[in-house]
RNA sequence: GCUGCUAUAGCUCAGCAGGUAGAGCGCAUCCUUGGUAAGGAUGAGGUCUCCAGUUCGAAUCUGGAUAGCAGCUCCA
């Protein structure tokens, strides 16, 4: 970082101190105006700052409107930020007489011995680690905005309070606060679940219920088509396919662990209580009904490592506010596998998984935005929510560690995020709202093979327990057609796309040929429909337009005659007159590619 | 599950200080045969999400349910 650019947005510790200088200008603001509320936390995040506060009321946008009048007059006043130090002891004693009660927690949290730093900007003081900017004035009056507000728990723990979060974003520039407003304002327009109704990708029907969309036909053939391509592709990798039942009894879950570890997230059918009758449950994952396949026969080294695929559908009781879209759902379908290996194999078939997920992600144009994280354990949660001990958590960890180092994974780590039988490299990605979930994800466990009383036996006659990856190749499909969705604004890539062509006859005169022409590329395995309706062409080519058809073959008269069609692309490009073979030959070599 | 917001025609929305509904787009029919993003006319469509309550009277007010949205928590 050079030194001009020290006190720019640019520097990214300078950014961070700006929007926490911010965060602290909002709850001053809050104070003044409120001085009933009580303060919680306010940190800089990747896109701003928040603040959550404790109040008796609600905020709404009036309430944010004032406090940000009340930001500007503090921006003005160009007060100092302080530093100042107390002794635990004191500091709580201080924060006690401000009545406080969450900052006096967050004092007794911290060790007795601990030099406890405040700031003080005029009338307000703020327990605070720091750093800050030197004065208020710095804050660009004009380049800031309080986005929205929301409820928030205090320590995001859901057994506490619900306290009231304010975010704001802030920029050294109203031209800046602007852009970043209208491209945010942009990015919303992808959103897959405003913009994956409307293209007929998918709907909701209240009497189905949350979390379980309509695939509507073209959502449906998306789908499709990416599954018999993974199917392919898994195939070609040496994938055995399975297809095993979608419930078992709850005997299988009690074996595996998800009756402990998981039963509110099951669909259980009939009273599990009742230990006289049998009881079943929809399957939330696969991995125990894959394993019967593997417990078919007695196997040997020569098995190994053997590789399980299945495009699975899964069912997860999920609690009614995660529902969201495509991307959170209740019932969903997703590229499955475990792969049974010998604890050598480990290194080349994560590989395997890994180059496999990367290949399909980088096909469907989504890899360059993905991140990977490397989930682990949270010892504190030993014999809570994950099983095994430490040596064998310690050792899975070390393993794939190492895995990963080996393969130059650019990896965060995530501390209990592990999968409850062993740690996870996730791939994530971001949807339009900056949120992020997991698209893949590809998981070593030590643990259930074990559990499952699965062995086989090595070359020198001893019976061993293998070790199992479980994974996904291009995640499930919902989700991956929601990041779609939003990858491309609806505009998918024309391998891809439901209907790759749209015939336009100008007059009736060439609906003979239109739909004669639309047979020759649906044979050659070109999705193709006629618009056979009595409207003008620029009608026509608008609503194709708008369902963004990769091609539209205009046809009229001196196509006819010429034997030709006249070629459009969505964006708007005229690609001029062409034999309709010279257009296939290209359209096919375009699906061929499988061409972004 | 929690906090807040929302629910009127297939879609986007207007209406409402309580007196049983309207636009544009879409759809249907007819006219128009038009060369690269909206030709014209006519018409059909709604128990105003559902269930209670207040009222002479509720789409409008109140409560609850359901569904949708943002965030939190949880998760692929």
């Amino acid at each position: 970082m050079s030194e001009e650019n020290l006190y720019t947005f640019e520097n990214e510790s300078y950014r961070k101190t700006y929007w926490h200088t911010c965060s602290h200008i909002m709850a001053q603001a809050v104070k003044r105006l409120y001085p009933n509320v009580k303060l919680a936390i306010g940190p800089s995040i990747d896109t701003g700052y928040y603040y959550d506060f404790d109040s008796d009321f609600s905020f709404t946008r009036e309430h944010l409107d004032a406090i940000e009048a009340e930001m500007k007059k503090i921006i003005k006043e160009r007060l100092r930020l302080e530093r100042s130090e107390k002794p635990s002891e004191e500091a709580i004693a201080y924060m006690e007489s401000l009545n406080e009660p969450y900052k006096v927690e967050l004092i007794n949290d911290l060790p007795e011995d601990a030099v406890i730093s405040f700031y003080t900007q005029g009338d307000f003081t703020d327990l605070c680690a720091g750093p800050h900017l030197d004065h208020t004035g710095r804050i660009k009056h004009n380049g800031f905005k309080l986005t929205q507000c929301c409820g928030a728990y205090w320590r995001g723990d859901s057994n506490r309070k619900m306290l009231q979060r304010i975010y704001g974003v802030a920029f050294p520039s109203k031209e800046e606060l602007e852009s970043y407003l209208k491209q945010q304002e942009e990015a919303l327009k992808r959103d897959h679940n405003k913009l994956g109704r409307e293209l007929e990708f998918f709907t909701t029907v209240e009497s189905i219920g949350q979390g379980l969309p309509i695939l509507l036909p073209k959502g449906a053939r998306v789908i499709q088509l990416l599954q018999r391509w993974v199917e392919d592709e898994e195939q070609k990798r040496g994938y055995i396919l399975t297809k095993t039942p979608l419930m078992a009894k709850s005997d299988l879950y009690k074996i595996s662990g998800h009756w402990d570890h998981y039963r509110d997230g099951m669909f259980i059918m009939g009273d599990p209580d009742d230990e006289g009758k049998e009881c079943f449950a929809l399957r939330p994952m696969t991995c125990p009904f894959q394993y019967q396949v593997y417990l078919n026969r007695a196997r040997s080294y020569r098995d190994l490592p053997m590789r399980l695929g299945e495009t699975s559908t899964l069912f997860r009781n999920e609690d009614s506010g995660e529902m969201h879209g495509l991307i959170r759902v209740r019932q969903f379908t997703i590229s499955e596998g475990h792969i049974v290996l010998r604890p050598e194999q480990l290194e080349e078939e994560f590989k395997g998984c890994l180059d496999l997920a990367k290949y399909c992600l980088d096909t469907v144009g989504m890899l360059e935005n993905c991140t990977f994280r490397f989930s682990q354990w949270d010892p504190a949660r030993a014999g809570i929510k994950y099983e095994g001990t430490a040596e064998q958590w310690e050792e899975a960890q070390r393993v794939m560690g190492e895995i990963l180092d080996n393969l130059g994974v650019n990896y965060t780590i995530g501390i209990d995020e592990a999968a409850f039988y062993g740690p996870k490299l996730d791939i994530q990605y971001k949807n339009v709202f900056g949120k992020e979930d997991t698209i893949v994800t590809i998981q070593v466990d030590m643990l259930l093979a074990q559990k499952f009383g699965m062995e086989y036996t090595d070359t020198d006659g001893q019976k061993k327990t293998p070790y199992i990856i479980h994974r996904t190749s291009l995640g499930c499909y919902e989700r991956t057609l929601a990041y779609l969705i939003e990858r491309y604004a609806g505009a998918l890539p024309l391998w891809m796309m439901p209907t790759q062509v749209k015939v336009l006859p100008i007059t009736d005169r060439a609906h003979e040929y239109g739909k004669e022409l639309a047979a020759k590329l649906e044979n050659a395995g070109i999705r193709t429909e006629v618009d056979l309706r009595s409207e003008k062409l620029g009608y026509k080519i608008r609503e194709a337009q708008l369902q963004k058809i990769p091609y539209m073959l205009v046809i009229g008269d001196r196509d006819m005659e010429n034997g030709t069609v006249s070629v459009r692309t969505r964006t708007g490009e005229d690609l001029g007159a062409m034999t309709p073979e010279e257009f296939m030959s290209k359209a096919l070599m375009e699906i061929a590619t499988k061409a972004k």
